[in-house]
RNA sequence: GGGCGUGUAGAUCAGUUGGAAGAUCGCUACCUUGGCAUGGUAGAGGCCCCGAGUUCAAAUCUCGGCACGUCCA
């Protein structure tokens, strides 16, 4: 079965009719008697270019966003709606998306699941939202955004519970008055298209809302769920209803400023100033100039109607497409070369696609994102090198924090929702750095690439394409650019490559996610009741009893050693979570005593892993491994405290990526755009340690999220994003203020010191912190002490000197290694010059054999001493009793010496004396053996072949 | 999370099949000059990132670590 038609009274009301669409064969609702299409198709070209259809808006720019969106909150308060403030654009409290993609996915997953109340019920919001999918046609296609507002109305009925505040019929109602009162849309340029939805396990009706043949608006109403014995089918998958029916609306923001401001493209209506300027510093002028018959809006215009029924799929021949435009263009009396063309399109597509993702760039990083070579700081850098090569491409010589810093004042009134001004700007001239050495070292990495391609080469090879885009970070099109500068002037590059690469790429992808899919089964203890958590109200209580609910073979789920996992009514063992690990301890049981050697949670249930078994339905006597639940809750709390202090030294950018606590140390992984210093990190350790003396107890407190949403916002999430409704807080004075299901101390004077030993880098931009606090801090500190105590004896100075001690030895031993270089090779003239009778002269070529002490290195020093001078011609034997003896045969080259005699030959006719082998070239061998008092044979054998 | 790449002189980088560690700039001294720019000659400067392994022999090959870069999700 597939959805009813959505018949609503609201519709025949106002004069619609239901009709089937000629071209796309969807039912839609129109009162204009003479539409056949339902708006959204290949033939319903955009009517409002030229002709805005919501009058009555004469502002551009921010100002016209803010007069928009003013207009439609302002609306649905004046109908019961609660207008709440945008989330994030970063989407901390989801685990499955870096951005916030739409208006709902604020409610996703615990408001829509019907864990979590909504902040308000009916409500309105304008959202900003980050969608990275379509950023090739950004600038391309006249109406493509990165970044979007997507103003919404939700509600969410549980009409088993009797709330049921509306449906479809007011819905529909709702946006139909504010389309035709408050914007006055004529109410024959709306249709209204039925088109079910579906998406991430939910579906359900939905309206499609076009004006204008632009969509404006859809209007979904959730209330089914994805399950196999589901009733209704929907583009191949099973639904049926469920608890939870919610209206999920989506207004786009920029789209109704576009159809009131009537421009060739959505850009010249958001982002007017920002056009303009770099027009102007791009010198777009002297461009258009060339043509004064040209008209420019014309032919911007009608490439967006354009754009607005062809569906442009990604990867198709550039050359095939321009030809296809042209005749399009040349068909609606606009005539012009491809040149042309081109030369105006793309500098414009930049002009474009700049503003855009620099308020993409502004809001991610606004909301404390750093830059980084993985993860969502990944997007963020991508989108800046994006702006850096556009701007490139433009010729235009400003830097990328200025054009931020202008951005920012023009489009955004100046405002960050976290990360400072300074801070924003500081991290865009990192990039911007870090994008010009990317370049730098581009130019290099060309020169070697293509070292064995001829000059005169029409193309680059794929495969070295490739190499350098996923290794180097260098576009195909940069390449040939730069190659192109590098003395390669006929290479192009071949059409439809950059196709190929993004298939390969994909085709990487899903072969590396068939691979990583490997799905852990956890031990089933479905049938337990959830146990009884005490550690949080008794944090210092290290014994306890309870009731044995159930003791099953521990399989391969826990520990080496464990054998079975035990379940009981209630605990004190702390189960792994928020990086803390889980307790230890004993469970007794009369005579039986189990040693718990780990606790994990599943679902709601503690399980024990023991090395032996206790008896079901009987008491137990639990009791902790105290020391070591003492050292986490003293790393944990710890972990707390650096992590406030980071915050107030480092910015508001600094935000938890992930901690480990072990009873041995404490990790703490934060965001942060440049490695730390020792310094940074000593302030950091002083105020931590600070916080201990100052701060004499910490607040805990439980929430339901609602409300702790909605008191400390979303940097509370600094752990992850916790499941469920209730929400436990851990406060530390001013100084930090997380949601953490962890144990803590209750006052950080317990913990005693913290010392933060090191950082390290996990990515670009997250440096983790190791951390070691309480007993651990005395440990590593013995540990330190021994280190510098054991090393300056060896030197045999005081501690304080050992730095000092360590530098003048080391340098002395590098002198010393140079001098015994330099007396190794005087050795050598001495004994080979004059009187020294190691040396003998046949046919004037000086032969050289003898037995010398040093390793293959210093060997080499001499032969070089003996062999190199071409005024003499030497043939040089040299013999090391070295290893397992050694000998290194030189002839010094382009001489009769050379010509004579081969090293090789006569290195492998003497080596068997000392049991080896070796090679090299014919005027330089070198070999080895395992029979060192072998070596005076094999010198006499060299003797004896050489007559000497 | 996955893939790929790079660590060599103070700086930027070459280094072929495993077989004698190089270039350019900079530095020092000297020559040329009235002086400077420049030019010429000579020299100093290397734990070839660290640790194991293979080998007679490793900057080079293998494994592990550290540091850095890059692409994809």
């Amino acid at each position: 079965m597939s959805l009813p038609p959505i018949d609503l009274a609201v519709f025949k009301d106002n004069g619609f009719t239901r009709k089937q669409c000629r071209v796309s064969d969807l039912w839609f609702w129109t009162s204009d008697s003479e539409r056949e299409t339902c708006g959204d198709t290949s033939e319903d070209e955009y009517t409002f270019i030229g002709a805005p259809l919501i009058p009555g808006f004469e502002q551009r720019g921010k100002e016209l966003k803010d007069a928009m969106r003013e207009a439609f909150l302002g609306f649905f308060e004046t109908h019961n709606h609660s207008r709440i403030d945008p989330y994030p654009v970063l989407a901390r409290w989801r685990d499955d998306i870096h951005l916030t993609i739409a208006s709902i996915a604020d409610f996703q997953p615990h408001v829509t699941s019907g864990a979590v109340e909504p902040p308000a019920n009916p409500l309105a919001v304008s959202q900003p939202c980050i969608r990275l999918t379509d950023v090739d046609a950004v600038g391309r296609s006249g109406r493509h955004l990165t970044t979007f507002e997507m103003m919404a109305h939700h509600v969410f009925n549980r009409p088993d519970e009797g709330l049921e505040i509306y449906w479809m019929e007011t819905c529909v109602e709702h946006c139909h008055r504010m389309l035709t009162e408050t914007f006055s849309v004529p109410a024959e340029q709306i249709t209204y298209v039925e088109n079910p939805w579906c998406g991430g396990g939910n579906a359900g009706a939905a309206v499609e809302v076009i004006v204008g043949g632009l969509e404006l608006a859809t209007l979904v109403f959730m209330d089914m769920e994805e399950h196999p014995d589901g009733n209704i089918e929907l583009k191949g998958d099973r639904y049926r209803t469920m608890p939870l029916q919610i209206i999920d609306t989506g207004y786009g923001l920029e789209r109704f400023c576009w159809a009131a401001a009537g421009t060739p493209t959505i850009y010249e209506a958001i982002y007017p100033e920002t056009v303009a300027w770099l027009k102007e510093l791009s010198g777009f002028e002297t461009v258009t100039d060339q043509w004064p018959d040209l008209d420019l809006n014309r032919l911007l215009s009608e490439m967006s109607r354009l754009n607005g029924i062809m569906n442009i799929e990604a990867g198709v021949d550039g050359d095939a497409l321009v030809d296809l435009f042209l005749t399009k263009l040349d068909e609606r009396g606009v005539k012009l070369t491809a040149q042309q063309f081109s030369s105006v399109t793309e500098p414009l597509a930049n002009i474009y696609a700049i503003p855009d993702h620099l308020h993409a760039l502004c809001n991610m990083l606004g909301d404390g994102l750093v830059p980084s070579n993985a993860k969502a700081g990944y997007l963020a850098r991508m989108l800046a090198r994006r702006v850096l090569r556009m701007r490139d491409e433009l010729g235009v010589q400003v830097s990328l924090s200025e054009l931020a810093s202008h951005h920012l004042d023009v489009n955004l009134g100046g405002h960050l929702s976290k990360q400072t001004r300074d801070g924003l700007l500081t991290i865009l001239s990192l990039e911007e750095e870090r994008y010009a050495e990317m370049l730098r070292k581009g130019t290099n990495v060309i020169q070697t690439q293509l070292k064995a391609l001829p000059k005169d080469s029409h193309s680059v090879p794929d495969e070295q394409l490739f190499t350098m885009n996923d290794s180097h970070g260098l576009a195909p099109d940069m390449v040939i650019t730069l190659a192109r500068a590098a003395g390669w002037s006929n290479v192009a590059l071949r059409t439809g490559f950059s196709a190929e690469m993004a298939e390969r790429h994909a085709r990487l992808a899903k072969e590396a996610a068939k691979t990583s899919e490997s799905t852990h089964a956890s031990i089933d203890v479905s049938k337990f009741e959830p146990t009884q958590l005490n550690y949080y109200d008794a944090v210092y209580e290290p014994q306890f009893d309870a009731q044995v609910l159930g003791c099953l073979p521990s399989g391969d789920n826990g520990p080496s050693g464990s054998t079975h996992a035990v379940v009981l009514d209630t605990t004190l063992f702390y189960p792994e979570g928020g990086g803390q690990e889980g307790d230890r301890g004993t469970l007794l049981q009369g005579d039986i005593r189990a040693t718990v050697l780990d606790t994990q949670k599943v679902g709601n249930v503690v399980v024990h892993y023991t090395d032996a078994a206790v008896s079901a339905n009987e008491p137990v006597e639990g009791s902790l491994d105290w020391n070591r639940r003492k050292q986490l809750m003293d790393h944990h709390t710890a972990v707390h405290i650096v992590g406030g202090a980071a915050r107030r030294l480092l910015g508001p950018h600094i935000f938890q990526a992930g901690s480990h606590l072990s009873e041995e140390s404490g990790r703490l992984d934060i965001t942060h755009f440049h490695r730390l210093t020792r310094q940074e990190l000593d302030v950091m350790e002083a105020m931590a340690n600070a916080v201990l003396s100052e701060v004499r107890t910490t607040e805990k407190s439980e929430l339901n999220r609602k409300d702790a949403d909605l008191i400390h916002g979303f940097d509370l999430y600094q752990g992850g994003a916790p499941k469920g409704d209730s929400i436990r807080i851990l406060k530390i004075a001013d100084h930090d203020i997380q949601a953490c299901g962890g144990t803590h101390h209750d006052e950080p004077g317990q913990i005693g010191s913290i010392r933060i030993v090191r950082s390290t880098a996990v990515q670009d931009g997250v440096e983790r912190l190791h951390i070691v606090a309480g007993n651990a801090a005395l440990n590593h500190a013995r540990s330190q002490d021994a280190l510098v105590r054991e090393a300056s004896e060896v030197f045999g100075v005081h501690g304080d000197d050992l730095p000092k001690a360590a530098a003048r030895f080391f340098n002395e031993w590098k002198e010393q290694r140079k001098l015994i270089e330099n007396l190794e090779s005087e050795i050598v003239r001495l004994r080979t010059s004059g009187g020294g009778d190691d040396a003998t002269e046949v046919d004037g070529v000086r032969i050289v054999v003898m037995e010398i002490a040093g390793d293959l290195k210093s060997m080499t020093t001499m032969l070089k001493e003996l062999t190199l001078d071409e005024t003499t011609p030497t043939l040089a034997v040299l013999g090391s009793r070295d290893g397992g003896g050694k000998l290194m045969i030189a002839a010094t080259e382009n001489t009769v010496a050379s010509e004579r005699y081969n090293a090789v030959d006569l290195l492998r006719s003497i080596s068997s004396h000392i049991r080896g082998g070796g090679g090299g070239r014919p005027t330089f061998a070198q070999g080895g053996g395992s029979k060192p008092d072998g070596l005076p044979d094999a010198l006499d054998a060299a003797r004896e072949q050489l007559g000497v």
